[in-house]
DNA sequence: TAGTTTTAAGTTTTT
DNA sequence: CTTAAAACTA
């Protein structure tokens, strides 16, 4: 190799990783397996390219497929270079969004549109399919979601494959004409139809080539059909395209993602160079052993070789418990061991608790607060999805598309104005020869009756007062049309408030318990005066005094988090956009410290992309995790996300598997997970009553339930005092001592980072580590057993 | 038509 | 067991 002083940021890398930084040129895929540092490779590519290939940041766009990937990339990338910040990063969704607010308009779209999610697209179907059941309907609005993923539309041969109905493909049809005259999208159409655009519209082709030089994309095993188009329509002929991806950790076929995007990868862009990444920094060998062993059953994959660069480490501990209480019991109870028996500190930090389905988390939740241990619930917010936050969002997005029949339907008659369903019905029939839903009440209204006449106008009254609320964009002629779509950023609306006071959090303090609205900063003060005058917030607030309910409170949350965004027309439709593509509240609801010392609850799907020291997957038990109705290729994807649950964990890994788990409310007998069976009993450390016939020993385990302590509470009850009862004969040595350049290591408090350099004092060697969030500092080499941990050098 | 009671149904996973 | 949908009454 040559001589030449790598810049520090690079000396992070191994030499496959630092070959995929530096690789330009032709189509790059990099196959990087879990906990192969991949977001460290595409974020100090981006520096690197900015840096070192005078890139222009704008021209640089990264798509991940959650908002909490982007952000952190943005965020990781920024700390090599600032200049990171201008590079457009953002999820495939959000991308399309942006896309089609530009350059909608090649497609009949208006830029004032708003983002229909699931439920709003069932209530849309529901005026088309009226004699329906509502579980029929909902599987119609599936069907046409997947044929979306799948860049199909209604007059595809192909649609058969997903339905194969003549009708299905006759109500798809209605439904685009109905969604299209509504003005608005589906999560669908955000990436279909710019693809429709940039195949019809050359010059905004053109224009997107020119702009776009380099493409790359995270989690690329994750990407649908439609996504795929996306991407090679976007690539123009001197477009970079990196793409990095694991066809292991592939677990969202169910809404349409296809792995063969990345085995075919290399036939659709020609000459592509493949990159693996399969150095393991994150578990130790163990974790990373019982991992794979379940994964390697799987037939459909590229098949790779994981190693783990952290030696020595803990056996992962297989818990058989009696029930679910008895479950979260355990959870909470090695939790709180390892709680009492740290000395450093951020302990609640590193655990997670791992579940299949997010009704599993009330358990765990109830017992955490039962005995006063921090956790926070990942996802799942269903803050979104309670009906006085829906009642308001209908009210914002009639506010900017008075088309906007599904939002008209939920809200003209709440509170109760006398309009009922047959007058709704009526007025949104009429609405199809109308411009917009108010004209076309009024064309109807010397039908109505005198009473749901008064109510129908009143409502719309409402509305155009909150119309009056907004104040005029700054930049008027509709901003997010700017002549080069692609081009200039800055012609969007600036629409968040600047300076915003993070009124949020002290508002919502003062809120409690209160029993009025309180406006605070920009849009909340439009908010909070529609949630008044359209009688909204009284009517949930008559619901609270009847039900005990916090939905006044709730209202008043929605009204904090718009305080962000400008009291403008743009603003709103800003505000309504980043609610349906990221519906993590986290930002707003959680401080610094609420979210670094806490216990993470979490789904396995959720938990992609990030890690713990100390892992608890549960319920692994037959008809939980895997389903019970899983098979072949489902069956697989199952097992990839039990891989993927698993490689979460760095240090420790616990699983837990129930005898019998409640559902419906009842109790039922269950087995073991089938993913159990397939971890090899020596990579494992049994604790509990094996269960009957589990293993390859029967006979042993029958004997070991009859000589079985008595049931009940404490199958357990010799649990550790600290985990390192756990300790299973491995110690977990960090092999310090010997320090030397180019060393990795995974610092308790810095987290990642590569020895710069090594010299001798008075006090022994010291070491100078880089560290990936740009820090550098010195320590004494010989000191630091319990901070460091060493994870592998380059060879 | 509004609001209440009865009955049935249902749990994946998410942008 | 909890929630949503259908059925029923005022």
């Amino acid at each position: 190799m040559a001589l030449t002083v790598l810049p520090p940021y690079l000396e992070l890398l191994n030499s496959e990783q630092r070959r995929a930084v530096l690789h330009t040129g032709k189509p790059l895929l990099i196959l990087a397996g879990a906990g192969s540092g991949k977001t460290r490779v595409i974020t100090t590519k981006i520096a690197w390219l900015i840096r070192e290939q005078g890139v222009d940041p704008r021209s640089i766009l990264a798509v991940t497929f959650t908002n909490k990937a982007a952000r952190e990339m943005a965020e990781r990338a920024r700390l090599i270079d600032e200049r990171a910040g201008d590079a457009m990063l953002r999820t495939f969704h959000s991308f399309g969004a942006w896309f089609l607010r530009r350059n909608g308009k090649a497609a009949g779209l208006d830029p004032g549109f708003v983002i229909y999610d699931d439920d709003d697209a069932v209530s849309l179907l529901s005026g088309i399919m009226e004699d329906s059941s509502k579980a029929e309907v909902k599987q119609v609005a599936h069907n046409i979601s997947r044929a979306k993923d799948y860049f199909l539309s209604f007059d595809d041969a192909e649609l058969a494959l997903i339905d194969s109905r003549r009708k299905f493909r006759d109500i798809y049809a209605l439904y685009e004409e109905r969604l299209a005259h509504t003005g608005n999208v589906d999560f669908g159409d955000l990436i279909k139809k710019p693809v429709e655009i940039l195949r019809k519209e050359s010059e905004i082709a053109r224009r997107f080539h020119d702009r776009f030089k380099v493409i790359m994309v995270d989690e690329y095993q994750d990407a649908n059909v439609a996504q795929f188009e996306f991407l090679k329509e976007l690539a123009g002929p001197e477009t970079y395209i990196c793409v990095v991806g694991d066809d292991d950790q592939s677990i969202y076929r169910f809404r349409g993602a296809e792995v063969k995007n990345i085995l075919e990868f290399p036939d659709r862009f020609p000459g592509t160079e493949i990159i693996r990444l399969e150095r393991n920094y994150r578990s130790t060998a163990p974790i990373l052993r019982a991992a794979s062993s379940v994964v390697d059953r799987n037939r459909g994959r590229l098949g790779k070789t994981l190693r783990a660069e952290r030696g020595g480490g803990k056996l992962p501990v297989l818990a058989f418990l009696p029930d679910q209480d008895e479950e979260t019991a355990f959870c909470a109870q090695l939790v709180g061991n390892a709680a009492r028996t740290a000395e450093r500190g951020k302990v609640w930090s590193d655990w997670a608790i791992l579940y299949r389905t997010n009704a599993q988390s009330l358990g765990f939740e109830t017992e955490l607060l039962r005995r006063g241990i921090p956790y926070r619930v990942v996802g799942s917010l269903k803050f979104y999805e309670r009906e006085e936050i829906k009642d308001a969002l209908a009210l914002l997005s009639f506010l900017v598309n008075p088309r906007d029949e599904v939002a008209f339907r939920r809200v003209v008659n709440k509170p109760a104005r006398g309009v009922g369903s047959v007058t709704v019905d009526r007025i949104i029939e009429e609405g199809a020869e109308a411009s917009d839903l108010a004209e076309a009440a009024r064309a109807l209204s010397p039908e109505l009756s005198s009473r749901a006449k008064a109510g129908v106008e009143s409502f719309l009254k409402v509305m155009e007062e909150g119309r009056a609320l907004l104040e005029e964009d700054p930049f008027p002629n509709d901003a997010f049309d700017s002549g080069d779509g692609a081009g200039d950023e800055a012609a969007a609306p600036p629409a968040k408030v600047p300076a915003a006071v993070p009124a949020g959090k002290a508002n919502r303090k003062r809120a409690k318990n209160r029993e009025e609205l309180v406006s605070g900063e920009g849009l909340s003060v439009c908010v909070v005066c529609l949630m008044r005058s359209s009688g909204i917030a009284a009517y949930h607030q008559t619901q609270d005094e009847v039900s005990g309910n916090q939905r006044l409170n709730n209202l008043q949350e929605l009204a904090n988090a718009a305080s962000l965004y400008a009291p403008t027309r743009g603003g709103l439709l800003e505000f309504l956009e980043h609610i349906e593509l990221d519906r993590s509240l986290e930002d707003q609801a959680e401080t610094a410290e609420e979210r670094s010392n806490a216990v993470t609850l979490i789904t396995f799907h959720n938990t992609k992309g990030l890690e713990f020291r100390k892992v608890i997957m549960t319920g692994l038990e037959q008809g939980i995790f895997p389903r019970e109705d899983k098979k072949n290729e489902e069956l697989e994807e199952e097992r990839r996300l039990f891989y993927v649950g698993a490689t979460r964990a760095m240090d420790e890994l616990y699983l837990t598997s129930c005898a019998v788990r409640r559902m419906f409310g009842r109790t039922l007998p269950v087995e073991p997970s089938l993913f159990l069976r397939e971890i090899d009993k020596s990579s494992l450390r049994i604790i509990g009553e094996t269960p009957y016939g589990f293993g390859a020993a029967g006979t042993g385990a029958a004997a070991r339930r009859a000589h079985a302590p008595e049931q009940g509470k404490g199958v357990y009850g010799n649990t550790p005092r600290g985990n390192d009862a756990y300790n299973g004969g491995f110690d977990a040595h960090n092999d310090t001592g010997s320090w030397r350049r180019g060393d990795r290591l995974f610092h308790d408090d810095y987290g990642y980072g590569a020895v710069t350099e090594v010299r001798d004092s008075e006090d022994g060697p010291v070491v100078r580590v880089y560290f990936e969030t740009g820090k550098e500092l010195l320590f004494l080499g010989e000191q630091q057993g319990s901070r460091f941990t060493k994870i592998g050098k380059d060879d």
